[in-house]
DNA sequence: GTTGGAGTTGCGAATGTTTCTCATTCTCAT
DNA sequence: ATGAGAATGAGAAACATTCGCAACTCCAAC
């Protein structure tokens, strides 16, 4: 794979790689969350000698320079989205997997309480919610 | 090992084991938290026998009964704990690993709109922050 | 355009955590 | 005491992630 142009602002220096420049499109087209593996296969059938421990370097990368976040979402393995401008949280249903995003203000006025009350500095704040969506829950009343 | 009594009721019905009382035992007496690792570890010095896998059987076992809590602290591992009466989140220092215990009343306000605003039942509400405690911070700018 | 050295990659092996399989052993209602 | 069902130990397997290293690539300086 051959480089075609050099836009190295984002990766502050970091050698811009056509893999790099790859796993980071296949993410942007990703709306909503992705997976190093399901990255890995998306990356796979565009260039087939990309290797999964470069998937893994890459997203290490990515999240250090604040391009991507990383989240748990119940499962043991990590989640990765494009940084979003206002901070969200995510809600799992463990019945049919849905992952819906939400906003909270209260979050940002906990924070602050803790970071006065404890003399901490927070630098991530991440609340998960985990329970039944409505279908779910109306599913499992038929059912029983 | 043998048994010496039958207090079958925490266990609702599930045959009560040497094992199973020992590693209840062993996380109760555990200030704090304790990976799956560690309680084997502390096992293995009262029942040379034990095996890992016993460990994890019975901590999913306790989890289900809801004997013992299963939190992720930002790592890979999964921790546990006695179940509290309150809920109660995590404050976890990057730099020396320190966990701090808060409670926090808006976790409730925000789950109650979170349920009405998405007709989403939620059953477990986990809020995770990470940073640095005020000696960490010191340090570091100590040596900057 | 070439060069060179630092940084990156692919590969396979290694790590770390958790689950599974199955033969053997234990528990507890009867 | 008995037996059906459940739990256990041991090791293999599964799964996600990281590491080590030789080969390759990027890109600033010429
Ligand atoms: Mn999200
Ligand atoms: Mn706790
Ligand atoms: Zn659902
Ligand atoms: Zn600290």
């Amino acid at each position: 794979m051959r480089n075609i142009r050099n836009s190295n602002i984002e990766l502050k220096g970091h050698p811009v790689t056509a893999q790099r420049r790859l796993l980071l499109k296949l993410i942007r087209d990703t709306r909503g969350h992705i997976d190093a593996k399901e990255l890995y296969r998306r990356a796979s059938s565009m260039d087939e000698s990309i290797s999964l421990a470069t998937v893994y370097r890459s997203l290490r990368l990515f999240k250090e320079l604040d391009l991507v976040d990383e989240r748990r979402l119940g499962q043991v393995r990590c989640y990765y989205e494009v940084k979003q401008l206002g901070e969200h949280q995510h809600l799992v249903c463990k019945g049919c997997g849905a992952v819906i995003e939400f906003k909270s203000s209260l979050i940002h006025k906990l924070v602050d309480k803790v970071q006065s009350e404890h003399g901490f500095n927070v630098t991530k704040a991440e609340l998960y919610l985990e329970g039944y969506c409505k279908e779910c829950r109306e599913e499992a009343k038929g059912s029983s």
